[in-house]
DNA sequence: TTGAAAGCGCTAACAT
DNA sequence: ATGTTAGCGCTTTCAA
């Protein structure tokens, strides 16, 4: 790079006749100034164009005004809105964002850690769908501020976190399913290891187990939140002898593909087939019909987030705060009653249990 | 931040019973090193766990092996895909990745190019769609490393570029159309300030005139790229005294509110009317009928822009290249002839122009 | 081939 | 209230 050498704060400092040190009191709002040297300082900055150079600063001991994100997936809607809200708050508390991808790769995620926490960072947010791992403890050791993003609920108990119902959310699907009548209800489960995938399923069997309704494992079909492993799930369970009246799918996407075996063998949605989702990503109010399905607070999890972390970083020895966000039940058009059914099921007492 | 202070090259140098000098040519890759102290140095490096500082090593004048892209909106399901693209064949680099959104705000644009560009990263990327500004001009005569991503051909002379065909591709959507036999296509322009919209009109202009149609305005209604307007545009259009049979919709996202309109007024898709829309998302692909639609090379382009911007950053005075890739017609269930045509109009010859 | 030392731009003591 | 100075961790001369 060749051209202008950049506006240094050494440049400001001769222009406006003090010394270096006055310009860094200035530009970090130190309080005790004379307001003419004050008025000087910025003035030259304005007339050099003068912004500070990050890097530098952080290395000196201050703060780089940057903060690390880390993903384990860019490519999914869900990922992508959190992405985004946090990306906007940040910009209003004055952040720049360094985003990383593991792309899937856990053990990236250790990497990554290690070279954003060496300075180039002022705190980490990790939106990353996993359990409890090493180097979590070390950062909680060296008291570096970071939060932990994840759509359930228990993490290890020193992390702050931003987290949603997303169990209850997927027991009030259920629910909602149950109360319509129907008894036998498909579940396309999401990618096994995450945790996400085995709490939507266990909501399911506590749903099922709360109303008294049987548990049939050939209804519940293993996928990995994808559209193609759903779209198998869906033929083999459509295939079944006794097949289900609605299929409850672990995100949205492998919902859509529900819709489309659906389609295939010429059933309709909602009429013989009852389908709901997870999620809400922004095309399930598009679909046709529109997707009945858990709303998680994408938005307000990136401003959570942001917060959390923002207090962290103000004071590193706070005690680590759990914030849960509610989901809600977005009941559009793909599900009703069951065709055979005589009227919806109405559950006469509380459930056992809950 | 409390904790282990982080290790450094010095300790590296004193376990290995170096100079530090040494540690760092060894890190750099430096040719004339005994190989006994390499390995030295090596082997400390691994049992300290050692790891380099981004922000000492870039403010020392070696490089920071981070980018940085600016992207208008991280929203759209175009922007996410190509920044994921970018993500991966940067990983692939070893290059992180600094993100800024200018949530449509263009006099962030400066901003944070300033800021970026003073010290922060090696290379930027910049996915805005908009026309030649002046800090281009800056960065051109710094010879600061940067490409542009735009999905129309001509921004200025001098900045590394890769764009695509698509005026082209619209141009392919209402060739097909015109060849299916419509001759009244109605059509909804994407945000006027963009070049991308203005292009596509005139595609669509050029292709009425090519094959000798006549320019109707009333069938261009002005849109924003967003579902609501393209809803409104689309209620307008029907209303007509003489409605299209088909309707090009400038991005996919409005496309689908036609359909929506379309259902909405127990019109078929594509049996009363027909609707093609711009970029292929994802879902475009799976909603009823599939959406017949142009491909932006998303993917490709993301690492075009990588390519380029290595190759830039390696020798920054090279002459600016420009890739232009191509954009694909494609052709699924939600066009075909119109209603009351006898059969599809061909036309005999060429058309005039093109 | 290696070590010593001078900065990169800045912040934060330490002076005054 | 302000100037002086010592680093932050590293790369890169400059010597040897």
């Amino acid at each position: 790079m060749i051209g202008p050498r950049p506006v240094t704060i050494k440049d400001v400092a001769r222009e406006a006749g003090v010394s270096y040190s006055t310009v860094s009191r200035v530009l970090n709002g130190y309080p005790h100034i004379h307001p003419d040297k004050r008025r000087r300082v910025l003035e030259a900055v304005d007339r050099l164009g003068y912004s500070v150079n990050l890097q530098a600063r952080s290395l000196a001991g201050g703060h780089s005004q940057v903060i690390g994100l880390i993903v384990h997936d860019l490519g999914n809607p869900y990922t992508a809105q959190v992405v985004q809200s946090i990306d906007e708050a940040l910009a209003h508390a004055e952040y720049e964002l360094v985003l990383h991808t593991t792309h899937g790769h856990h053990h990236k995620e250790a990497v990554y850690v290690d070279i954003l926490t060496r300075g180039m960072v002022d705190g980490l947010m990790m939106l990353i769908p996993l359990g409890p791992t090493p180097y979590l403890q070390q950062l909680h050791e060296r008291r570096f501020p970071y939060v932990i993003i994840c759509d359930h609920q228990q993490y290890d108990d020193f992390s702050p976190t931003v987290s949603t119902t997303s169990r209850q959310g997927a027991y009030d699907v259920m629910r909602y399913l149950i109360a319509l009548g129907h008894r036998r209800i498909g579940f396309i489960t999401g990618r096994p290891d995450f945790i996400s995938a085995a709490e939507r399923l266990e909501a399911y069997k506590a749903a099922l187990a709360a109303y008294g309704l049987p548990l049939d494992p050939a209804l519940i079909y293993t996928g990995d939140y994808q559209y193609r492993a759903a779209y198998t799930a869906t033929t083999a369970l459509l295939d079944l002898p006794q097949p289900p009246t609605a299929i409850f799918a672990a995100n949205d996407l492998s919902a859509f593909a529900v819709y489309d075996v659906a389609r295939s063998r010429g059933l309709r949605v909602p009429d013989d087939l009852s389908v709901a989702g997870f999620d809400d990503v922004p095309q399930s109010a598009y679909m046709h019909p529109a997707l009945t399905t858990v709303r998680q607070p994408l938005l307000a999890m990136g401003e959570a987030a942001t917060r959390l972390l923002m207090d962290t970083i103000a004071d590193p020895n706070r005690p680590a705060e759990r914030i849960v966000l509610p989901t809600e039940l977005i009941i559009r058009e793909s599900c009703q009653p069951p065709a055979h059914s005589e009227r919806p099921f109405k559950p006469s007492a509380q459930p056992k249990g809950e």
